[in-house]
DNA sequence: ATTATTTGTCCCACGTGTGCCAATAAAAAC
DNA sequence: GTTTTTATTGGCACACGTGGGACAAATAAT
């Protein structure tokens, strides 16, 4: 999950404004040369186990690090014509030039291995696929919502194949998801509904219109939900026998791919327009986060549905992955929430704020797994 | 001459000492990932070079850059999926996030270009084929030392091919050539003669050890001359009459590649342990660099030749390729003084020090094409 | 002496990068 | 207003380099 995941920047110790401010020149490379930058930490981190194990062979040095032997020999191939490793019949060995390295780097490999170690641990703690996140916080800053819009649009394109339903829901975060996606071309061979019918105001950040954007970049079909998000439970049961809505419907219940924006509860339900007792009742069963009409509480149990026209929770428990995107420090706790529920396979897109944020509630509580640094 | 140039840190401003105190990241990113620097800086130029062009496509930008239109291509690709450039039908331009990058990055980049401009402009100045430049300076560690040597035995493999003669000097820095190049296997298709006698105290740095070693680690024949460098005129004479010394020096004057190192006239005389009126001479003449026993004047003249076997002066003239190897910012003046002879294609490999130094002076003396910075 | 390490080599296959060419759209000329 | 020209981007086939796997040689430990 580190393929896309950027780093953060400790340099200067007390860590200054990320966004609004000068980025740190390792940020910039990150958004550079992001291979390299990959590359830098593997050799790295080839060199440091090697401090730890020496001597060792690359049979144990493979194994111990999670990779192939021969993938590990290039890189020791081209370690030893630095002059970094030393090889002998018993294994490797740092010479003491690598050894110097090794020391030297470590203070700045802080700033590339910070957010990927923070990445790892929150995936443990709240069991999820993946954690990917981009430096910065959405809430000081727009372009950080835009870049974790793309690394959200890169892994979506990466999994996606032929002949796949993908379902999506709404709000600004996947808006900045679809314009961000970098066309492509799937023949046709490729499904984008929406989870859910239309909601409030804005027109560009409804499921529908994001379904369509995105169905429009990559050449896909698309079929759209033409209701109002919250019906009356009623209406809302009529509606659903309409043979167009039925079949939309079908199809949404068979995606493979659900792509998801989590809110915070009561911006949701207030934006959604929700009457007072029903405000009352959201904060009175302790409601904090919000996805695709399902409302949250800390505990991660569902204690609120908007009535709706749309998936159904029961039919996400046969998708096949879950992505979802959300990020702002703000927004922490309402991401807990709703992640701590049990969806299937699911990777989460975020960003440094809201992600040390996570961190930051998990430990208050004294979370499952709430490790300490390792170093 | 870019390949294996490393860079220089210039951010903290005052620069302090590069060798014994903590390298920046940069340098050691350079180390690790050479690449990562020549990567970067491209792909730097062509967001600089569209935001002074832009709207501009492809194909300009190619012929501005001095590229292939389809080499450009995967980087703009992959500019555009980081979403800093935009492409239409009129051309490419950047986004307003990578317009931001590139003020940011702007800077920083200082850091990387200094060293390798300033390899250009000495290249330039003493009409060399390439100049490499590692950081640091041999004269405060001897790390600079063997990352110098590291850097010469790198380019020296790389042009090295079956069937060719080698010709090689003594001392310490081509000793660390020696020792620091990486096996390769020649099948004996190489030849590695010593430029000249044997020479001083130390064998493990006269110009047969290290051609030994050199062929040792290449699988090369070498041949040696069994004389002191030293000769009396008279003796010289008689001795270069033996068949097998003969033989040896045939081989040698057919070389297609000499590898030099260079030292400052006085040290070298005193290690040589010439005598008083010797030394006087050389005093008076204005001896200041000396390679393989001619010594140079500020002029770049020769002024002084120790009666010796091996290579003559003349022989070097149908040298292919010189490769010289020397740093220090103590040597820079017997670098310039050897260098500004008309030697064939050469190439220098040197440590910051030395090349800041050597600029310095050639600015000093107002010598040709000493422009300054161009930004 | 044997076993379990190690490093280094060889061949094959897959993927990425490269060079060439087609399609298209804006602009300029008529 | 129409046509021609000149720019642009995008697609496609091929080759080269890198990764995968198995194997051989060599050395320390049992």
């Amino acid at each position: 999950m580190a393929h896309v995941g950027q780093i953060m920047q400790t340099r200067d110790e007390k860590r200054p404004c990320t966004e609004s401010g000068l980025r740190t020149m390792t940020e910039l490379q990150q958004r550079l040369v992001p291979e390299l930058i990959d590359v830098l930490t593997r050799r790295y981190t080839i060199l440091r186990t090697i401090s730890l194990l020496m001597p060792v062979g690359r049979r144990v040095l493979a194994k111990e690090m999670g990779t192939t032997e021969r993938k590990l020999r290039s890189e020791v191939e081209f370690l030893r014509e630095q002059g970094l490793i030393a090889t002998s019949s018993v294994g490797m060995v740092l010479t003491s030039e690598g050894q110097q390295l090794v020391e030297e780097l470590h203070g700045y490999m802080h700033e590339v291995h910070d957010l990927s170690t923070a990445e790892l641990m929150l995936a443990r703690c709240l069991d999820l696929e993946g954690v990917i996140a981009v430096p910065g916080d959405s809430d000081s800053s727009e372009l950080v919502q835009k870049d974790m819009g793309r690394a959200a649009a890169h892994y979506l394109k990466s999994i996606l194949a032929e002949g796949m339903v993908l379902a999506v829901s709404g709000g600004t975060t996947l808006a900045a998801v679809a314009s961000t996606l970098v066309p492509a071309n799937f023949n046709g061979q490729l499904t984008v509904v929406p989870a859910r019918g239309g909601m409030g105001e804005d027109l560009s950040k409804q499921a529908g219109s994001i379904a369509a954007k995105i169905a429009a970049k990559l050449n896909a079909n698309y079929r759209l939900l033409h209701l109002p998000d919250s019906l009356g439970e009623k209406a809302a049961a009529v509606v659903a026998e309409e043979p167009e809505i039925r079949e939309v419907l079908e199809v949404a219940r068979s995606a493979s791919i659900l792509l998801l924006g989590i809110g915070a509860a009561q911006a949701m339900a207030r934006r959604r327009h929700l009457r007072p007792d029903q405000l009352a009742l959201l904060e009175h069963v302790g409601a904090v986060g919000e996805t695709f009409g399902y409302y949250f509480n800390r505990q991660g149990e569902i204690v609120y549905v908007t009535p709706s026209t749309g998936l159904k929770l029961e039919h996400i428990k046969r998708v096949g992955h879950v992505i979802a995107v959300a990020g702002g420090s703000s927004k922490a706790e309402a991401m807990l929430a709703v992640l701590s529920y049990d969806f299937p396979a699911t990777t989460l897109v975020t960003d440094e704020g809201a992600l040390l944020e996570m961190l930051k509630l998990i430990e208050r509580r004294g979370g499952p797994l709430a490790t300490r640094r390792d170093d």
